[in-house]
DNA sequence: TATACATATAAACGTATATTTATATAATAT
DNA sequence: ATATTATATAAATATACGTTTATATGTATA
């Protein structure tokens, strides 16, 4: 149930501890790769399936070095797996749950920002 | 179905279309704000009510400025809602969805950070 | 009105990060 | 071997962001 795992992940993280804070890294180093642009479009664009470096940089319309960037970053978060095969190499999403992430964040921003008076 | 609501959401933020590029901003502008390992901690703790800035502050142990800011971020992305009552002002969470999503990014960083070799 | 409390704001600082430009590595083909 | 393609890395720059310190605003109370 929601609930319970919302517990289990209070008693993991408690927000105070006899004055002892217990840090949330794991969700926010995670949570930092999902915080650009160019990121979530790579992750969508994976959602397609493994591409390889150029691939994504035609998609996106990104440069080559840019897209080398944020795939080693999407790498180090554990986010993409990473292949070669011959001079390409392929880069593809580590989970499932990646995408299903994804979609909830844009069901959640577009409800907010819908009905939004002002920036 | 997610296969349907993961096809919409590449309907609307197509990778490439005609070489016209079409944003992702929305979803960005509200992950930014859960890349920060305070903020995350100031929703987890508003997952169970309102809450007063004085609270936020005893109970993650940061100064009174640093939650304001914090708050105020999340403000801007409209993840919380903010309501005065006398002297104290009171925070909380405006989308049952984002605790949700919290769960969601825990699991998915515990299973991923889980096995890794290197960081 | 004066004082205390709750919260916000401003300034200043250091650090992280996105992007560009240029170059290096690695694999393939001629 | 040389050239070409695919990708990565390095350097440089600008900007964004988190944090601290100090101060202001706003509300209640004596």
């Amino acid at each position: 149930m929601k609930t319970l795992r919302m517990e289990r992940l209070l008693k993991k993280n408690p927000v105070q501890v006899n004055r002892v804070e217990i840090g949330f890294c794991d969700v926010a180093f995670v949570a930092k790769a999902l915080a650009d642009e160019n990121r979530l479009r790579i992750i969508l664009s994976l959602t397609q399936g493994k591409k390889s470096v150029s691939r994504i940089v035609e998609e996106l319309g990104i440069s080559q070095p840019l897209a080398s960037h944020h795939l080693k970053e999407l790498k180090r978060t554990l986010l993409v797996t990473v292949e070669r095969s011959g001079p390409f190499i392929y880069y593809e999403l580590a989970d499932h749950r990646i995408a299903a992430i994804l979609t909830d964040l844009d069901g959640l921003a577009t409800d907010l920002l819908a009905n939004r008076t002002t920036f």
